[in-house]
RNA sequence: GCCGCAGUAGCUCAGUGGUAGAGCGCGUCAUUGGUAAUGACGAGGUCGGGAGUUCAAUUCUCCCUUGCGGCACCA
């Protein structure tokens, strides 16, 4: 006999053989139908796996988050035996959960197609309505692998051969007698308890354990929820983060364009051009500020300096290439700004008394990214760095590092990013430099990020092979991370490329060299900042700060007027004179999220007024302000956050 | 780069083996209207590029190119 302890407390004693189910049942039918998933002794446990030995026990329902993941992983097995039936000839793999969802890896010589989609949700939902029991079964290893081998499925077997242990059982699930697939389990105890809350969302191509070097296989993803409503909840979600896509608000908000002639290259039209230059004027002041000296290199070097610099070697395949006809040279286009940075450090005697040598530059590099990875402004061939690279003494990396945080946590506060995070990677495997060297850098790395106030990840071995490295992530307006500063100690460039300074002693050091970026590049950050706000900019940013509709014609004069004044205010206005009625005009500026729309009638010309409507706010009286104090009040509210009075 | 899907007017999209259509936008005219679409008329397309099949291709086939969704990559 075996003891089962319930949550309240209460025992029971029940037979060998008896599976957390037949408790349920003992205890009311409807108790036994609605568990789906049981934990004993702490562990996910099949409902109708038997005990084995005593046990504490505790029934989860639907509704617990538990029986979220098990209900995409059953809805992954579910989706291989629908395919499996439909198209004979598929072999399965893998069928992981993924956040909201799942999806499974399938190898099959024909492609599948979208339009198989509706094919396999119905087959699903066959499965789902024959209400298959889902059984455990345990296998030693050999056996497994034979099985497998015999039913043609070589990646299950490939799998199993490569993952467990000799000696070491696994266990199978299968699906009434009709299909089994090898899983860890747990599972629901039939199909039959599988929501039908589920859709196929996308179909793609993945490498055989991600390695490009395998054969591709087909993956099919999918959502799944607990029911109906959670369903209808996400894809709802999903059309939302599509209205914030940067690349439709680039469009619909005239801000910037791509095309085929330059793939990879941004134009950028007057208004995305003014939110950059904003953006970069900003970020002028701020380096300004912390004791940047901002400098501007060239564009294109010889050949042998990046073979010096080691790019050469390790990102040629990367790297733009230029040649000219009267000329037996070889110029790369720059791919980053670390080595010219180097070189005007070099230039000139250094002395211990100059450092740190803080060196910033709006750094304009291009990298031949391959055409898979394109998209928008997020990933781009040519983009402009907020770089810098600070030269300094390696007692000085700490309070550098730190300064470097608190510059960071300013920026992203003004652009309205407050949820930040900082993952710390240290050594990896290979690497240059010597132990003591990474010892004090990491060290000096790690002081700071944990006095910088951010919550820190640690990331063992993910540094890069020249110094560990803090990465900045930052939360947007819908939860999602995005991955943007970063500073990394460099041991390497500084040796390769020669740079030194006297020290105090007189004798010859080589200076320590930290790479930085708060933006990263201006061109992903405006595209991160575009979908934060949805194209809805604050005043400090907004290409167009005010739009001055008139109502009538006679109030022509005084719009442009009073349009002259504000300019006169620093601000960004312009003016709408057409021929158009007063709804249709505050509805264009509404779709174009311009913050204020001053409607200019017969009233506020006779007045000397202005009636400001702000974005966001439609249901508000419009404000009446007049003309002078308006200048001087919106200037006040359009002030860069660094800029501000209060 | 790899797998799948797509490219039709400035934008969003419909459509067909017999050389194209809507809405919005744009232009002209009328209207001078008080906070999310005034009306009428008009212009605008080598149906991504090339080749093939066909009497005939925007439509079918192949190649290229660009984009989209993933995978791989991201100094």
């Amino acid at each position: 006999m075996l003891d089962i302890t319930l949550p309240d407390g209460s025992k029971r004693e029940v037979e060998q053989g008896t599976s957390p189910f037949d408790v349920a049942e003992s205890i009311s039918k409807s108790l036994a139908k609605r568990s789906i998933l049981a934990r004993v002794n702490g562990e996910l446990w099949d409902v109708k796996r038997p005990f084995e030995g005593d046990s504490t026990l505790e029934l989860l329902d639907i509704k617990s988050p538990e029986a979220l993941d098990l209900v995409r992983h059953d809805a992954a097995h579910v989706l291989a035996q629908a395919v499996q039936e439909l198209f004979p000839d598929t072999q399965v793999t893998i069928g992981p959960v993924i956040d909201d969802g799942f999806f499974y890896d399938f190898a099959r010589k024909e492609g599948f197609s979208t339009d198989d989609f509706a094919a396999i949700e119905k087959k699903m939902n066959e499965i789902i309505d024959a209400d298959l029991p889902i059984n455990r079964e345990v296998w030693a290893k050999d056996d497994a692998i034979a099985h497998f081998k015999k039913i043609g499925e070589k990646y299950k077997a490939q799998i199993i051969d490569d993952i467990i242990p000799p000696g070491e059982d696994i266990t199978l699930y299968s699906h009434a007698d009709q299909w089994s697939d090898l899983c860890r389990g747990p599972h629901l105890p039939s199909t039959g308890k599988l929501p039908k809350a589920f859709k196929l969302m996308k179909l793609a191509g993945a490498y055989w354990r991600g390695d490009s070097n395998n054969e591709m296989l087909q993956r099919i993803y999918g959502t799944a929820w607990a029911n109906e409503k959670d369903l209808k909840a996400h894809l709802m979600r999903l059309e939302e983060a599509e209205k914030r896509d940067h690349r439709k608000l680039g469009n619909a908000l005239d801000l910037f364009h791509l095309q085929d002639a330059a793939q990879g290259q941004v134009f950028w039209h007057p208004k995305g051009w003014t939110l950059y230059r904003v953006l970069m004027d900003y970020m002028r002041r701020v380096q300004d500020r912390y004791g940047y000296r901002e400098i501007k290199t060239p564009q294109l070097m010889d050949r042998s300096f990046w073979e010096k610099s080691g790019h050469w070697g390790k990102y040629r395949e990367n790297m733009f290439i230029s040649s000219i006809d009267q000329e037996d040279k070889v110029l790369a286009v720059k791919p980053m700004n670390c080595p010219c940075h180097v070189q005007v450090f070099n230039h000139g005697q250094k002395s211990y008394r100059d450092l740190p040598l803080r060196l910033a530059e709006f750094g304009s590099c291009h990298r031949y990214e391959p055409s898979g990875a394109l998209h928008g402004l997020m990933r781009v061939r040519a983009f402009t760095q907020d770089d810098a690279h600070i030269f300094c003494t390696e007692d000085q990396i700490t309070d550098e590092v730190k300064r470097f945080c608190d510059m960071l946590r300013e920026v992203y506060a003004a652009l309205g990013f407050d949820d930040v995070t900082v993952k710390f990677s240290d050594r990896p495997e290979t690497r240059v430099g010597s132990d003591e060297v990474w010892d004090k850098a990491e060290n000096s790395l790690r002081v700071a990020a944990e006095a910088s106030g951010l919550e820190v990840v640690y990331n063992p071995g993910d540094g890069a092979f020249y110094g560990p490295k803090l990465d900045f992530v930052v939360k947007d307006a819908i939860g999602r991370e995005w991955q943007t500063g970063t500073i990394q100690a460099d041991f390497n460039l500084p040796e390769r490329l020669d740079a030194e300074y006297v020290g105090e002693d007189g004798a010859k050091h080589r200076p320590a060299m930290l790479h930085r970026a708060i933006f990263g590049s201006f061109e992903r950050f405006l595209g991160i900042l575009i979908e934060n706000v949805a194209g809805a900019f604050p005043m400090w940013l907004a290409p167009v700060q005010v739009v001055i509709a008139t109502i009538m014609q006679d109030a022509d004069d005084y719009a442009l007027e009073a349009a002259a004044e504000l300019r006169k205010a620093g601000l960004r206005v312009e003016v709408d004179l057409r021929n158009e009625k007063i709804n249709y005009k505050v509805r264009e500026h509404s779709h174009q999220k311009v913050p204020i729309i001053a409607v200019v009638g017969r009233q506020e010309m006779d007045d000397r007024t202005l009636a400001l409507r702000r974005f966001g706010d439609a249901k508000g009286r419009p404000e009446v302000v007049e003309l002078a104090a308006c200048c001087e009040k919106l200037r006040a509210e359009a002030a860069p956050p660094d800029l501000r009075e209060t």
